[in-house]
DNA sequence: ATGGTCATCTAAACCGGTTTAGGTGAGCGA
DNA sequence: TCGCTCACCTAAACCGGTTTAGATGACCAT
């Protein structure tokens, strides 16, 4: 009537250095294999106290499952999949990545997945990219950013039957959750905050057209200037890189007084500091020339002179919030229709009232 | 007498939609799983005329083999790892990361290898990762950036059983490849450049000391300034941050102006663009009052004002090279002892001759 | 006593590769 | 003709889990 095994003619412990396995403990507590699965896994089937039993065999060996053998059998791969496909020195400039990469992570570490990362340059090389961790079943589902206006990866995606979870809501029809930042706020935030300040020539320094975010910012833009009865034609696009936000300032700085815009708002930081630069070399005094307001609120953003007003996002949350939505996604949970994130806007010193007109 | 085997006669192809699997391309070339393996990996003992038939069916089925399945049965992973343990903040400043990971990674698609991500804030839970890594078999070797002065990481990593390969050379006995950069040369080169200018007051805005890139650009500042005869005291600690970049600026300016700097060299480039800030600030001018130089050659240094001198390192190669090192360890053979990477003085307008004694 | 139901558990198949032990037959020497 | 070696190939075990089919026995109603 021993309900207590008796330990001490338990089976010997594995061989130690190899990890133990799900037949360590099987064979310690004289069981199958099975139902030693069956009890990990909080099936139903096992008396409560033979699944205490095991659980405790299991305790005891240090017994982790192999995440290897799972993949395996229930055809999963317990990791995430994020494909990068700025241009590489575009991605350096940017916090983005390593934020929101830093937000996922601290997701991801606390469930055991894994975060598999890939980067390419081009579009062509891109499609692969997503192709082949399809194929090698290397990720469960994967991060789509930097959406483009009539994103092919969609249609890829599901083709592939890969889950995603896009950040940002994609301008085709999607199946996949979407999380989203109200960038749009943002930029509505610093016009407004330029008009009360007298400015009424306001231009934008956009992102490429054709990433859904940096054409969402322009719109808005737009529409907050219209709202405001001001001309909204001030707008230069470029690739989100310093070189091309200095090249657009210079463009824009280009006509004569009475034209030039008071006030810029750029896409992104690093492009307002290059911007800011820019102003300086044409002799102009930021911001008693000209205000200049960046976007993402980089680290930078504060210690430059003179410190940029920018509009913060909280990037790391983002980048939490969609891991969490994929990892539903793939669990077969579907949430999406999350209110966009809140953006914040950071007055510094680089806005200011705008000149009196000579 | 069929030496091609009969087509029509041949079993038909696996369910449309599944991956084929060894197994089909066995059934459909008449032989069995093992030697259908032999031929794929290139072993002897399979007769020329059935490799190639082996091959052939293969292809025609595109048969390519499960990374999981292998994974198990060879014990590997197919992926290496990369912990990132700074401070989120100062990780996404600096483009180091994402140009290291773009150069990994062009090396490690094209042999099908996966790039996995983890990255943690204290050391703690740094040490949690790698053994969570080890652990779950996740990768075959890491990457170690980063590395600390008596590094407890390459005891760590000897323990778990991973491979590794070191960036930059340790200061404790390590059986790691490294790969190194000659950020010494760099430095050296940056304070040449200021001494020919007639610089004497050099200062030195380090990074953290237990940090060993960061002691070693220290040291080879002492050096440099030592060699040239000059006094080579004016060294502040920092965290990296453009944060503390900008106090370590401001403690340095602080003394009468027979004390002062005239230049100062930084660690890395956000903390120099955050010294000009303040150094505007304070009424200096840069470059005529207060030569600057940084270090990594960020995108951003050609397009703030005035353009900042910097010691440019190629750290996608970085990352190529070790991914290629890290590939030969994981399979065996130990490539070392390359010659560290070159650095390269990019002169702008941030460092010009020494002012004029008043 | 007989059969049915249910909870509990075991045995074995399975995922898709690799690897080992062993089998087959051709070629060769005695 | 016999036995040996060798090249070529097959069958089966193995990696470490999950999952399905089925065995066992307790309990209950008939």
């Amino acid at each position: 009537m021993a309900e207590e095994p008796d330990v001490t003619a338990a089976p010997a412990l594995p061989a130690s250095g190899a990890r133990p396995t799900i037949a360590d403990v099987a064979r310690r507590a004289g069981v199958s294999k099975g139902l030693v699965s069956f009890a990990l896994n909080d099936r139903p089937g096992v008396k409560a106290e033979t699944r205490e039993r095991i659980l405790g065999v299991a305790d005891e060996l240090g017994f982790t499952p192999s995440v290897r053998a799972r993949a395996l059998s229930v055809d999963r791969s317990f990791a995430l999949g994020l494909v990068i496909a700025r241009d590489p020195s575009i991605v350096a400039a940017d916090p983005f990545f390593p934020t929101f990469i830093s937000g996922v992570e601290s997701e991801l570490s606390e469930v055991g997945q894994a975060l598999v990362l890939a980067s390419t340059t081009s579009q062509r090389q891109e499609a692969e990219t997503y192709r082949q961790l399809a194929g090698d079943k290397r990720v469960d589902g994967v991060f789509l950013t930097d959406l483009r206006a009539n994103d092919e990866r969609i249609g890829l995606l599901q083709k592939l039957g890969l889950r995603a979870v896009t950040l940002g809501r994609p301008d085709v029809s999607s199946p996949f959750p979407a999380v989203s930042s109200d960038d749009g706020a943002g930029i509505r935030a610093v016009v407004d905050h330029l008009v009360l300040l007298g400015h009424t020539r306001i231009a934008h320094v956009a992102g490429p057209a054709d990433l859904l975010h940096a054409a969402h910012r322009r719109t808005a833009f737009e529409g907050a200037m219209t709202d405001a009865g001001l001309d909204a034609t001030r707008v230069v696009e470029t690739d989100f890189s310093a070189r091309e936000g200095a090249e657009a300032t210079r463009r824009l700085l280009a006509v004569r007084s009475s034209h030039r815009p008071t006030a810029i708002v750029y896409s992104n930081d690093p492009m307002a500091i290059a911007g800011i630069a820019i102003a300086r070399r044409a002799g102009l005094d930021v911001p008693r020339d000209l205000s200049v307001a960046g976007f993402d609120n980089t680290d930078l953003a504060e210690h430059v002179y003179p410190s940029l007003t920018s509009v913060a996002t909280d990037v790391a949350l983002w980048g939490a919030t969609a891991a969490r939505v994929l990892l539903a996604a793939v669990a077969g949970d579907a949430i999406d229709g999350r209110t966009p994130l809140p953006t914040r806007l950071v007055i510094r010193e680089s806005t200011a009232a705008a000149p009196t007109t000579t």
